[in-house]
DNA sequence: TTGACATGTCGATATATGACGATATATTGA
DNA sequence: TCAATATATCGTCATATATCGACATGTCAA
């Protein structure tokens, strides 16, 4: 037995890790990968986002608002397009963490 | 449109963000997030794992199998038990991430 | 060797998720 | 007002995932 291992650990409640595990699986797919890595940028059009993933827009908007419930993302329109930024600041660490891990093209 | 945010992107590949978009999702579980979290403090086995979560080991074996096949975890017997520790060093970085999103219980 | 314990695997079932076509809403300019 | 553009929503289907009971494997100690 490792003594070291055996001491007070201090968690995250269960309640706040469903909380956590929720936000991983709104942000565990790479369409909405690319997105949130673009929007961490600036911001991009419904559109834009979907062009960049090779995804009809209508299919964009599912994931976007799935981001948007989240938290993640806010959205503003402007004119007949509608602009999406990133809401929550944490996005930035984690999306550092997956570049780190997995990379980003030559620019 | 702001000029700012149409200039070249420094991406990740959609393949590399799919199997980032696996290992978020290998983690998006509450009962996994546990166990990550207590094993970046130490070993511990599957019976410990299972009763921090509250789950029946058999269960906890198969969260543990889960994340040692996507290489976040390794294990090695000791008599008839089996102690996980993490292989991914990765994995901290994310968990600082959450906790200091989602918080941990006073000591 | 036998029984108890710790862990792992299998098959069934329920639920969640993703993709898609069809359609709806909102905005602009002719 | 009408048509074109941009975005959003709905219903359906296929697939993936979580959970569970039952059972299998491996280890130790008596």
């Amino acid at each position: 037995m490792v003594v070291s291992t055996r001491g007070k650990l201090r968690l995250t409640s269960l309640e706040a890790l469903t909380q956590a595990a929720e936000c991983l699986r709104t942000l565990a797919h790479p369409h909405r990968l690319r997105m949130v890595q673009m929007l961490l940028k600036g911001q991009f059009t419904v559109g834009e986002l979907a062009d960049a993933c090779g995804i009809p827009s209508h299919m964009a908007s599912e994931h976007l608002r799935l981001m948007q419930r989240s938290g993640f993302l806010t959205s503003e329109r402007e004119g007949r397009r509608i602009f999406y930024r990133v809401a929550e600041p944490h996005l930035k660490q984690i999306m550092n963490c997956i570049e780190s891990r997995f990379g980003t093209s030559e620019p």
